[in-house]
DNA sequence: ACGTACTGTGTATGGCGTTCATAGTTTTGA
DNA sequence: TCAAAACTATGAACGCCATACACAGTACGT
């Protein structure tokens, strides 16, 4: 309480425990409506298409008027970041390992739902409700496997961390190169191609002649789900590891 | 050959693979010339004093002319993300594993030690000929142990990913975070106490006993180095039983 | 009814990336 | 030797954007 007043104020507004105001016109609008507004306008013309005026328009005010719930377009991005994380997955008694997997996996999926997601995540200790919310699931699903409150949270970071640069590496191959306008490179294929014609094999050895072996053929390179579960994989042995260790001493 | 006429002209540059040009007066720059000064600006003042006019004028040119050296502002950018990355490691006979520690810690200094990287940085698979050295070092480390290419790949990209993730989350930590401008907020402590003091452990139980219970006290929230080496732990430990799995077979 | 506290508007500003026509410079080929 | 060609750097201009500020309008509190 007496910490509530030295909050910062963007905080606030996302907690929704700003005071009401008790004189003046009612706003006619609220954070999590602007926010909504311009998660959608996002979601269908990409980051560039969200700039203040667009989202004013769209809510049907004036641009600066957002400037009454919002102090920089940065918070609204924050906003915008906690605002489209969903319900968390259900526990519903899964073993920590199922849960995880599931819960990483969801992760990786809004990423990929809301690819404009990857360029404004500073990757950050999230403060935001909705964020907390999934952070607080991961700790539960770690309840009985006896690693302290400290490893578990490294555990949901490390986890988090993985969707995110997964769904990044997914991305950037699906949607054909991004930095090399259309010309050339498409796919994970000519990726290959690319390199293995490009690679100096004295400089590179072991990439020229993984290239030349056809690494990247068949698009197993990136787009597949495989290799999330690859990666996901290596991580869930590793705190398996972790855990029995802990069982054993 | 046949194909390099067909690379996009941004990697042309970036490769030095450039026609000379026959007519015309010598260009006073070059490319690398101009991401090196591009790469001083944004150490010394962050990627926002890195504008084009920045950029253009410690270099000694009119804004403009650097368009002839890239075709945006983004180019520059890529540019840079590769520019900065020194030589990989020496891999001098390390073990595997101990070669691919150090080789991702190496590369979690380098982001710590440019962090506007962390703003640029849409992990993306790299097409660079600094970056891909590194990519190299990597796959070599990992010659004798039996996983074919594409799992070295995957394992690359993994580790990757972790360095940036975990790049981020001490940077975050470090610097106070940046999105709460000032007030309250600075450091893992004042994390912890502000979530302990916020959360209803009603919505939130694991994570709020968590908070309570001082998670975050001294600072062995995030900054610390031991996180670091917890979570590459863990990705080493997976990919050791990988490895041992294979053998097995 | 009056002041007060508050919300939304309109205008203005400065900075940015980028385009384009132009002037200047070196080489090629007649 | 000279002009056309190929190329580089320039400077002015454009459009977009985030944001600051003064103002007008509106509801509550007394």
């Amino acid at each position: 309480m007496a910490e509530e007043r030295s909050l910062p104020p963007m905080l606030r507004r996302m907690w929704g425990r700003e005071p009401v105001p008790r004189r003046g016109p009612r706003p006619r609008l609220d954070l999590a409506t602007i926010t909504a507004a311009a998660i959608e306008i996002a979601d269908a013309e990409g980051l560039a298409g969200v700039s203040m005026a667009a989202v004013a328009s769209r809510v049907g005010v004036a641009t600066t008027a957002l400037y009454r719930y919002v102090d920089s377009k940065e918070d609204l991005l924050t906003c915008m970041a906690d605002g489209v994380a969903p319900e968390p997955p259900d526990p519903a008694g899964l073993p920590w390992r199922d849960y995880l997997a599931l819960w990483t996996r969801a992760q990786r999926d809004i990423l990929l739902r809301h690819t404009w997601l990857l360029s404004i995540t500073q990757y950050a200790p999230p403060l935001g409700p909705r964020r907390l919310l999934w952070l607080d699931r991961a700790l539960a699903a770690l309840a009985g496997t006896g690693l302290d409150d400290g490893e578990k949270m490294n555990v949901a970071s490390t986890l988090t961390g993985y969707a995110l640069t997964d769904a990044a590496l997914a991305r950037a191959a699906e949607s054909g190169f991004p930095e090399l306008d259309q010309s050339g490179v498409e796919g994970a294929d000519d990726y290959g191609e690319l390199l293995a014609e490009m690679l100096d094999p004295a400089t590179y050895p072991a990439l020229s002649a993984a290239m030349r072996g056809g690494v990247m053929r068949g698009a197993a390179g990136w787009t597949d789900d495989a290799d999330f579960a690859f990666g996901l994989g290596l991580l869930l042995d590793g705190v398996e590891q972790l855990i029995a260790r802990r069982a054993a001493s």
